[in-house]
DNA sequence: GACATACGTTCATTTTACCGAACAAATCGA
DNA sequence: TCGATTTGTTCGGTAAAATGAACGTATGTC
């Protein structure tokens, strides 16, 4: 067991620990779903060892997760805009916007909303993440009590496990939408 | 080195260096790259050894990766397009698009091609699947050899492991690109 | 209270992943 | 043609990951 706890595998212990807390199990029970020693989860969930993709792989499937769901932090449901970037049209472009990790049916919608107009979304399944493009117009959308103002080219993502709405003024819109829904084992 | 070669091991190894010969680097300048002993790497190509963290992620920042890319598997999705809708505007509109179901990491990204210009996509991990939105402008997208003529709302969806290249003519383009990679676990 | 069980950690021991060196084969340049 | 370099693999040695047992502690039962 070495002392270098490599950063990495200080928060792969902390998602593990996060992850069995959740479900309320304790590490006896899942060292023994995952064929592990008890020692082995030990060390890792302290952040301690630095385990062999074999071993995080007995514990993911023990956890009912993807195995890379516990290779990155969670991602939160914070509400997140990425602007628009300004128009420097003197070559071609391309921006990561946002990543979502592990374990997600990905649904993708069209949304044209008239000037004027608007409707509230159903809150879906939870867990799930909801991510705005706007490809054309404004409006504003979000959680209901954090709308954000949007215009053409941002992006905003928010829980969509919660009450929201997309509203239109003075302008139509028109709008891609990405849901990522966490899967019910 | 154990000879229990686990199957996510193998897997793994046949990922490293398929990226890595897509990168046209030997084995010796990886494994330098990455700093890790040449032997290490060998075992591990091979799907010999059962690799820590620690070695992944050297590997991973050595290929210029993302750590769960090592971790994907392959699965084909053919080409398929999805026309924009007629602008019916007498109210807001709704409609779902295309639905990838099963674990996967999601990716959102912003391409901006100004007019007469393109570029070659990098093949990302095996059973990618790319989905392009057109947000405004024209462009012929898609795997080459299988281009095809996309304008403002349309949707492509096909699979991005393999070369393909976003190209315009005397028409910008505005896309949003969402990238599914499925996993392993 | 006394006992039993389960929890999470620490301790030797075994196993093995990583290393460095040596190796044959292939490639390159003079 | 020859030497020099680079390639990918195989071989002991070592550090450390995983193991099983024992530990102190907490919780629950009679």
């Amino acid at each position: 067991m070495s002392l270098a706890c490599s950063s990495l595998a200080a928060a792969i212990g902390r998602q593990i620990r996060l992850r069995r807390e959740q479900r309320g199990m304790s590490a006896a029970e899942l060292s023994r779903r995952a064929g592990l020693a008890k020692a082995t989860l030990s060390g890792l969930e302290s952040g301690r060892s630095n385990p062999t993709i074999d071993t995080l792989e007995a514990v993911a499937v023990a956890l009912a997760v993807p195995l890379t769901d516990l290779l990155v932090q969670r991602d939160q449901g914070a509400v997140q805009v990425v602007r628009a970037t300004d128009g420097d049209e003197s070559g071609p472009h391309r921006e990561l916007l946002r990543r979502v990790s592990g374990g997600h049916q990905v649904e993708i919608w069209r949304l044209r909303l008239p000037a004027h107009s608007g409707f509230d979304g159903v809150p879906h399944a939870p867990g799930t993440l909801e991510q705005l493009m706007v490809a054309a117009g404004r409006l504003s959308a979000g959680p209901s009590g954090e709308q954000v103002e949007l215009g053409a080219g941002d992006l905003l993502a928010f829980a969509g496990d919660v009450a929201h709405s997309y509203r239109t003024t003075s302008e139509a819109a028109d709008v891609t939408v990405v849901l990522a829904s966490p899967l019910i084992g």
